[in-house]
DNA sequence: ATACTAATTCAACAGTTGTTGAAATTCAAA
DNA sequence: TTTGAATTTCAACAACTGTTGAATTAGTAT
């Protein structure tokens, strides 16, 4: 259940089985408890193995908070651009509309949060905390996925040839807020809606998330209006 | 520069000086370390005082971190109503529109983060980082704002009088994201855009969240487009 | 000056923290 | 079976954690 598919899929990721339960553990722990909210005894319970392990397999627990980082931004960084890629190719001579680029943008880790929640979800909370906050661990996340957001508005930018960078930028910076919330699944909209809503509901969020979002980039990013 | 307006303003609030500087220092540490990442020693320090002191002043660690988020909160909300109120009062038979509604919800608080960067702006990151984690001390913030941000969608509502409860709430959490992450000032956009956005631009985010938004919740929570 | 409370200091507690070194075990190649 | 490396266990370290009680000072009303 934890390790849903072990002979077909990424050949490279498959190391030591006791590094791969210390990464769950510690994924799962550093999600909802904080890095130095946990300690590395705590994780390595979890793990149910020797608090020297942790150190034999990882260098410090900096060092462990990395590699639980680093582990699955790679699969993201490829679907991701894989689903840039094919919404470019669907348009081999005008501009995709906006809604197929956050779509895009999206969609990936949405499908991934609802098919693959069990896999996905202390990971996304991770990343989601880790944006939000200042300090923290920003610049390991800011060079991994930076690029790939680059690439992102410079597709937004041709979908939208009016616009200023200014107005592009900070359009993005609306549409990363909202993602992140969305990610960190904190229940809050629940309690606030009174049942009517529910964190988890991806479907939900699937086919609101891009029409709202493109709505916003068309209000702000066109020349016509203002 | 710490206590700006002694004598005119928040009469009840004016506790013991050195209870406000224990408050002080544990708002901006806790906001860039997180709870656990603080020590009450470390917080002390900066305030200049004995150990003791936090428990001569405060319960507990956990007590103080509760009326750090506390302080502020009343006035928060109060200003925030009040907008609210403005713009209602200014529409006496008609509904306020959209961009009126949004921009009562978020002005005060860019407002604040602008005119009085130095006083508001741990305060902010910490209720970002609570914001955007499932676990922790949300409890307290949901049940400080919810009150507030349930008006807000009641106003919501009679501007987009073909609304789905469901289309309504999702389009807020969308919304709540925008805010959460932009008072957090984590200085992302600013690496990103190699310099040509600045996280601390309030005016640049007055001028646009308003605008972005209204059109989000107009694309989602109007009959026509659906 | 006296009495009394509010505010502050000092010293210490039991438990936890990240981390390390040496010894013991497992396991495949010779 | 012997060798040698990879993996796991056990015990311990100095430093730090939240928290408390008793002693001390400051400040105010009598």
């Amino acid at each position: 259940m934890n390790t849903p598919n072990r002979s077909t899929a990424e050949p490279l990721a498959n190391g030591h089985p006791t590094r791969e339960r210390i990464l769950d553990a510690a994924e799962e722990l550093f999600a909802i408890k904080t890095y130095e909210g946990v300690s590395v005894r705590q994780i390595m319970s979890k793990a149910e193995a020797d608090v020297s392990l942790a150190y034999y397999h990882f260098k410090s627990k900096r060092d462990l908070f990395d590699q639980v980082m680093l582990r699955r931004a790679a699969h993201l960084n490829e679907i991701r651009l894989d689903a840039l890629r094919a919404v470019e190719q669907r348009h081999p001579d005008d501009a995709p509309t906006v809604e197929e680029i956050i779509d895009a943008f999206t969609h990936p880790l949405l499908e991934l949060l609802r098919n693959q929640h069990d896999e996905w979800q202390y990971y996304f909370r991770l990343v989601a905390n880790i944006n939000s906050s200042a300090e923290w661990g920003g610049e390991l996340m800011t060079r991994y996925f930076d690029p790939l957001v680059s690439r992102f508005i410079e597709a937004l930018r041709k979908a939208l040839p009016d616009s200023t960078d200014e107005d592009l930028y900070w359009s993005y910076h609306i549409l990363s807020g909202a993602l992140t919330l969305t990610i960190a699944e904190t229940g809050r909209l629940d309690n606030l809606s009174g049942g009517i809503c529910h964190s988890d509901d991806m479907d939900g969020i699937i086919e609101r998330m891009p029409r709202f979002v493109a709505a916003g980039f068309r209000e702000l990013c066109s020349k016509k209006s203002r």
